[in-house]
DNA sequence: CGGAAAGTAGCACGACTGTGCTATCAACAG
DNA sequence: CTGTTGATAGCACAGTCGTGCTACTTTCCG
């Protein structure tokens, strides 16, 4: 068989056909057999590159964290973080397209096999403290842009906004028809107004400021 | 044998052993012969309790979701929802104490698996729509109990405290170091001061007038 | 050309799976 | 007493599971 050119990416595709028996079939479903057939290939193929199932778990999971953090840095870019590119940044986290929802379904099942899977605790915890990092820097990019100083308890609004984010996420995809994306996306948007000093609740003369 | 008194307890018994063996071992360890044996009882005696294994698990999602309505029903009782009671009674769904932790964790387990088993999803979207109905509930009696009248867009705001509310939920039960009870409880009263119209951000002129 | 290495294929094993099924036991009705 | 029903016990079947393992093909290096 020709060589593979780049073994990272042939692990890419197998991870990928990892998401998609997830996606049919739940983390369940996810066997050795099922996977290799998915990805159109056999158990020893599979078993080269992944020696254990755990280790093809862990790399899918990983692949979500990735792939998520990728898009947040294209955003955001090298420089500062931009009162004007947080709702964008913030954004990347929800499962408001295919291939986001696609990603967060694979990363439900997989925090719930977390719970008694020390291995993906781990990348769990880790992806946890990034975001929870990123709301962070949100809140202070937020409070510093206004206009006249806020009494903001940082730490505190980070983690509001850090449940908000996860809280939409997590409606978005489990009740997609009650929380379609536009309206996530103005909910999340309310929050960040409120965090921008001017409170998600106003007077109905001053609402109206669509995205 | 003894005749069991009442069914009903003898199915929450074997429930409760799904419970544990969900806890210890995740959904994928909860096989027939896992539960029976959790149980200290036979399959045959489970299976006459519960015809197939679906049968079982989605009674044992039931159970999370009936113990969780009585808590809040304990609480609020027959009356209105007072403002007064409206932080005890959302912190009734959080994960802050052994046994609402123990309901957390079956509940995300089986929202994951929700996700590739209708029966299980039915059993999650009613579950939702009642606590979205509660939150909205929630923002009717805070803004109503407001001095002065507040724009709120209620269905958004009750969108964004469902959010709030799983997101700390989900927060409190994967990264219990992070967020300890009394923080995430700290957490969601900011939140229902804002809903109050006391915002958790006011300006330094306006601070002093606690919550 | 020959050998090493990369990659693929799939069998074998022992363990586990859900469910159908029968057998047994206890308790009550008549 | 007998007969019926509620309840338990556990075997049998036909699978699937993860992984160890060998065999094989293809490619590259020297």
């Amino acid at each position: 068989m020709p060589r593979i050119v780049d073994a990272e990416q042939r692990r890419r595709e197998l991870a990928a056909a990892v998401w998609r028996v997830i996606r049919r079939d739940g983390v369940t479903g996810a066997s050795v057999r099922a996977v290799a057939r998915e990805a159109d290939t056999s158990m020893g193929a599979l078993r080269h590159w992944f020696a254990t199932q755990d280790a093809l778990l862990r790399f899918a999971m990983l692949l979500v964290t990735e792939r998520a953090r990728a898009r947040i840095e294209a955003v955001v870019g090298d420089g500062p973080l931009l009162p004007s590119h947080v709702l964008a940044v913030l954004e990347e986290t929800l499962p408001l397209d295919d291939e986001r929802r696609a990603e967060a379904e694979v990363w439900l099942a997989l925090v719930a096999r977390a719970l008694v899977d020390p291995d993906l605790a781990a990348l769990r915890d880790r992806a946890a403290a990034d975001l929870h990092g990123l709301c962070s820097a949100v809140v202070v990019a937020l409070t510093e842009a206004a206009e006249e100083p806020l009494g903001v308890d940082v730490p505190l609004e980070a983690e509001r906004l850090y449940a908000v984010l996860d809280g939409l996420a997590l409606h978005a995809l489990t009740r997609p028809a009650a929380l379609p994306a536009d309206r996530a996306r103005a909910v999340l948007e309310a929050h960040l107004a409120g965090l921008r000093g001017t409170p998600s609740i106003v007077p109905p003369s001053e609402r109206g400021n669509g995205r």
